[in-house]
DNA sequence: CTGTTAGCGCATTCAG
DNA sequence: CTGAATGCGCTAACAG
């Protein structure tokens, strides 16, 4: 049995090569008779369809889009925040039978796969900056999530806002402020921000969650001092374990704190809980994202929901739309017991 | 600015096709000067190189390879072992300077992707069985791991043998033993396994290591009561922790629980200590995999280790490789606290 | 070292 | 509905 290609196909039926082509791509190129019998016939051989590579490097167009994930896939797939926005995307990509490409923002050659998709949904910076300038260059469709590149579309939330309100919603005048953030500054280990100089000013949402913080500390006259802003690198208990105990031995010791995400919060409130410090009443926590197991969890954590796998379901729909103008999805405050 | 082709590249560098392409493939075919300048050229003008589309249709090889899950990506999530698993797999296949397209085992179309990737990788028979037909029939090269097609090379580790020697490891004559089961059943909740048919029979490693349990508790003329072998539909906290409250309000109280996660034995162990039950002297726990949180848990969890990371890189040796035959890595048996 | 040529497998036109 | 023709962008072989 050698090879089956369209033509070798189309000779053993008896057909044209168009016609196999048209059967497969355009049903009402033909009669309904005919397309079944061929379909089934091409089953039969054990033909499944016109080769897509082919296809694609002729119709320009593959059927598959990438995901830029901001890290390595490793980090990704134990983020449930990062699995969530994935489970949309799949579910939407689906929905228009298209696939998806899982690429990790932390490799170097972007173009290693730039020819086989026929776009980019990049969710988050990439780690690797050289991906964001072969992403501008790129002629195919690019779509950023969580952040900006110019020109391109982008789907986000307005983090600024939500982090203020969040905040607003926790502090009371005589407080004692912590804030334990994500990717705030350019280090792989867990430390005090302190003078270092913030990354990424611009785009990162880190930075526009800490200005909501500050805007909100701001009105009750609060301020931040330097040891008190932490940078966790990665959203994971070690990490953020590791920021809260070393936050809560700060003297004074901080009455409420500001999680940029869920993870890090609810290590903070293990941490906290064992050191018997009584939440809320002793320390008022709230944090960032909307995820399940905040709600399992006892207290119930204070956060703002951001609903990730629609925010997946948009990015896909963003993507496809001709539309390029920057989307704003709503997001909800929801206050539980920890505050 | 029209299409960057190598045809034009060539035209306006003054050159011919043949040589552009040399340069960026053969580098033996051409003086190291004009490769350079070549090279430099291309930079400037911003062509990054041969369409991989075309290069793919006309070499047949696209240097990419997909990972089949058995379920969905966002299963993976709460698998440590999994991604322990890619992780290896990305860090080999980088090293051959291949890229890895992930695949979920539960989507229906194969011959979607099948045409843009060099071959597969399947960890763990694919949820949906139609893809275990198809990737029977494709002629691009497949690799099992943790499974077994017939004909095609796999990667394992002699569950069988493993779970003997963890089961042999913890049980003595007078114990009460219950399993707690991973897929063991068709059926997507937590149960005990009572009398319904065995999914799968032949090649699960659910199976084999149950089988392995079983070998032992023969040694000790121990037998297994149906309600005492529970079926545990995924790996994760929430079925586990279900299941273990089950099992430990059997009367009598097991006094031995075989897990065939470590997920599963963490969440059991969790369980019993809530309940006042003592490890090990009221309850021995041995789990399966070796994943580090069970070192940092108090008591440490007795566990069949078997490095998943390197599995991962073996997984990709043994695809690249010509050699077809059935590879058994080692496991190493480590005991801890928990027996 | 270079230029030419023939496909890889297909979609799309166009005349019949 | 068919059959032939063209080219998507490239590589490999060959003759120079």
């Amino acid at each position: 049995m050698s090879k089956l290609t369209l033509k070798s196909v189309a000779k053993t039926l008896g057909v044209s090569t168009a016609t196999i082509s048209n059967a497969f791509n355009r049903p009402d190129q033909l009669s309904v008779a005919l397309r079944e019998k061929i379909l089934s016939a091409c089953a039969e051989l054990g033909y499944f369809g016109p080769n897509k590579a082919a296809q694609s490097l002729r119709t320009g167009s593959s059927g598959i889009v990438a995901v830029i994930l901001s890290d390595s896939l490793e980090y990704m797939v134990s983020d449930p925040v990062a699995s969530q926005f994935l489970q949309g995307v799949t579910r939407e990509l689906e929905r228009h039978k298209l696939h998806l490409l899982l690429f990790s923002g932390s490799s170097a050659n972007l173009d290693a796969i730039s020819d086989f998709v026929d776009g980019f949904i990049c969710y988050g910076a990439p780690r690797n900056l050289a991906l964001i300038k072969q992403l501008a260059q790129s002629p195919k469709r690019v779509l950023t999530v969580d952040f900006d590149l110019p020109g391109r579309p982008s789907v986000n939330i307005d983090n600024e806002q939500a982090a203020y309100q969040s905040a607003k919603a926790v502090i009371n005048k005589d407080d004692t402020v912590a804030i334990l953030g994500l990717r705030l500054i350019d280090a792989s280990d867990t430390r005090p921000v302190l003078d270092a100089p913030l990354w990424d000013n611009q785009s990162s949402i880190a930075h526009r969650r800490l200005d909501g913080y500050q805007r909100a500390m701001a009105e009750y006259d609060l301020i931040l001092r330097p040891d008190y802003l932490w940078h966790i690198p990665e959203s994971n208990q070690q990490f953020a374990q590791y920021a809260a105990r070393s936050v809560l031995a700060l003297n004074p010791r901080p009455t409420v704190l500001l999680c940029m995400s869920d993870l890090i919060a609810l290590s903070a409130m293990r941490e906290a809980l064992q050191l018997g410090i009584a939440i809320p009443e002793q320390l008022k926590v709230v944090g960032f994202d909307g995820i399940d197991e905040t709600l399992r969890y006892h207290p119930t954590l204070s956060s703002v929901w951001q609903f990730s796998d629609v925010k997946g379901e948009a990015a896909v729909r963003a993507f496809l739309s001709a539309d390029n103008s920057p989307q704003l999805l709503p997001y909800q405050l929801k206050l539980g017991e920890s505050s």
